[in-house]
RNA sequence: GCGCCCGUAGCUCAACUGGAUAGAGCAUCAGCCUUCUAAGCUGAAUGUUGCAGGUUCGAGUCCUGCCGGGCGCGCCA
């Protein structure tokens, strides 16, 4: 709808010539908006503010000359000029009613625009190391990642959704050697649990359904034979290292691979289930392994070696990121041969723009913000734009529940994982909280609101809107009646009261908000929207009966209320929340 | 110490990339069900936008410096 006034602010600025030269570059659609203040009309532009110092002239003569040369629209009753120099369109009804039409003719694509073939969006998110289950931090940008995907998705582009999984390293090894001591104790070999090892019980299980096969029986003695103390004695690191050892040895590289590949895929695949649970998929899972089997780290770094961006120092190849703009210099590959985790990043964002993505987007825990540089310094090294890579970061999520902050590590708190949350307070519930608030703000979310069924809490709020819609749909047929739509839409002209404009006016938004929300990766705009366009429609339901003897007033406001519950469920399905017909 | 994010009503948060009188919900108070779901609605009250400067027609929004909070600064992943 804003595209109407739009053009005609265009239109009228092509008739003033003298005015090209200071609208060059200015994007005539980012000067329109909805008036806060329904006494300012419906759009206002401040574009004659924005003209006044590159035309060197009066605002308001500038609005004076602007208005002069718009052209008669039927879409528009009048025009003024307000304030320091707004020019304010008060439209006709009739618009609004073109716009009810619209909606129910595109229904569920409504607000969608049509797609267009760059750039081709490669979006990455959650990627939570395959090591436990996801956390209540993880399910954040879960939500954030899929809604975010779905926005840009309605506003037409391609968007391919991957998760990074980082199966290689030694983290792996660490997770190997934790099922396998879990292994040994439920065969009574009692070995000292190391502390850097994963203690979750989620490990026990593993152990329990674990494929024994190929996997060597040893001995206590063999195991226990020359360990090292852990900590607080002795030293972390060195008793983890030493196990690690004992698995390689005692089990032979086949059988310690064995027991670390089937704990892998046990974690992946749950962790998969959790989120398809919670409405999240990906069109790949992407395996760090397959960096290296493919050689597509060694690749990245041909690249590199090349272009003259590989440095040697102290045994250990270096990449000069400082040259753009990082604060430090960082290592490859390591004096001991190994390459670093950095260069495993730098070929997989390398592979991404390989694989013919144009504009990446890593949606990253705030814990990783230091990469954004150097992974950013990585592509430019190898020929790409840094900008080619967005990082959008997700702070942290506290929960609270009777009104104190819930503990959530591992260890002290029972109440950590994705899974758990979900349950407690439904999926619904949890995707709506989850993108609330925008990503690089922290979270508190209070689990006693998210159950709550009640007013309190804008879920069921919004959701309700849609179920009483639907009822009074139900309602209708009880009574043996029907709702002629043609008939509805000829007769919107007797939609007058206020509160019927309001919700006009609120579902007409409803495509800028997808843009706006879109654009900015802000989800918590179109959840703040649906709240307010949910308030519109209970405040109408209660000022009026839409089921009323007059056929042709029911079939208008029928037509108005099947809007309503066409936009209710668009939104809520770029959140991924479902609209019930019941409640 | 350096870097990134943040600071708005008692609480939780908005404010459409610089616009008009900074808005919602919760909590508080007063009302509304013989009528389509009261999981709802109506009304009342709430501000030195952390502090101090600067930029301009105009600043919660941009710049600088403080104050306060969070996160990060490995030849870890």
């Amino acid at each position: 709808m804003k595209h109407i006034v739009a053009q005609l602010v265009t239109d009228a600025l092509a008739e003033l010539p003298e005015l090209a030269d200071a609208a060059a570059d200015l994007s005539i659609e980012s000067t329109v908006e909805r008036t806060r203040d329904a006494s300012h009309g419906d759009f206002a532009t401040n574009i004659a503010m924005r003209l006044a110092k590159p035309a060197r002239k009066n605002p308001r003569e500038l609005a004076a000359s602007i208005v002069a040369a718009l052209a008669d629209d039927a879409d528009v009753d009048s025009v003024d000029i307000a304030g320091p120099g707004f020019i304010n369109f008060h439209l006709n009804l009739s618009a609004f009613h073109a716009e009810l039409e619209t909606i129910l003719l595109q229904g569920e694509n409504y607000g969608r625009q049509a797609s267009r073939d760059r750039p081709k969006i490669l979006l990455e998110f959650v990627s939570a190391n395959p090591t436990g289950p996801l956390h209540v931090g993880h399910g954040r940008g879960a939500s954030f990642g899929a809604t975010v995907g779905n926005l840009l998705e309605a506003v037409g582009y391609p968007v391919h959704r991957e998760y990074y999984v980082n199966d290689a390293g030694r983290q792996m090894d660490i997770l190997g050697v934790s099922v396998w001591l879990r292994m040994l104790e439920k065969d009574g070999i009692a070995v000292g649990f190391p502390q850097g090892g994963y203690r979750g019980g989620y490990i026990r299980d593993i152990a329990e359904t674990i494929n024994t096969d190929g996997v060597t029986s040893v001995s206590a003695e063999s195991v226990l034979s020359g360990l090292p103390a852990d900590a607080p004695e002795g030293d972390k690191e060195a008793y983890l290292e030493a196990l690690i050892g004992k698995a390689r040895t005692l089990l032979g590289e086949a059988g310690f691979d064995h027991v670390r590949q089937q704990s892998l895929e046990l974690i992946r695949d749950d962790i998969e289930d959790d989120l398809a649970e919670f409405g999240v998929t990906f069109d790949t899972w992407y395996s760090e392994q397959s960096l290296t089997k493919t050689n597509r780290i060694d690749d990245a770094l041909e690249v590199l070696r090349k272009r003259g961006m590989l440095y040697e120092k102290d045994g250990a190849s270096w990449f000069p990121a400082t040259d753009f703009g990082d604060e430090k210099d960082r290592v490859v590959i390591r004096a001991n041969g190994i390459k670093t985790y950095f260069a495993s990043d730098i070929a997989y964002h390398f592979d991404k723009r390989e694989r013919g993505f144009d504009h990446l987007i890593d949606i990253l825990g705030a814990d990783h913000h230091g990469y954004l540089a150097r992974v950013r310094a990585g592509l430019e090294a190898m020929g790409y734009k840094g900008d080619d890579l967005e990082v959008e970061l997700v702070q942290f999520v506290t929960l609270y529940r009777g009104g104190k902050k819930m503990q959530m590590s591992t260890r002290s708190g029972e109440f950590d994982t994705l899974r758990q949350l979900r349950a407690e307070v439904g999926n619904d519930a949890a995707r709506f909280y989850y993108v609330s608030r925008s990503n690089d703000q922290h979270l508190d979310f209070d689990l006693d609101v998210a159950k709550s069924q009640s007013s309190d809490n804008p879920v069921y709020y919004i959701q309700y809107a849609h179920a009483r819609i639907a009822s009074v749909f139900r309602q209708l047929a009880e009574k043996s009646l029907k709702w002629n739509d043609t008939e509805g839409r000829n007769h919107l002209a007797l939609l007058v009261e206020p509160q019927e404009k309001a919700l006009m006016t609120s579902l007409s938004r409803y495509p800028e908000l997808i843009e706006l929300s879109a654009n900015n990766r802000a989800p918590q705009h179109l959840v703040h929207y649906l709240r307010d366009l949910a308030n519109d429609f209970h405040t109408y339901y209660n000022a009026h009966a839409f089921i009323v003897d007059d056929t042709m007033l029911r079939d208008a406001r029928l037509y108005l209320i099947s809007a309503t519950r066409v936009v209710i469920a668009n939104g809520l399905g770029i959140l991924g929340v479902s609209a019930p017909e019941k409640m």
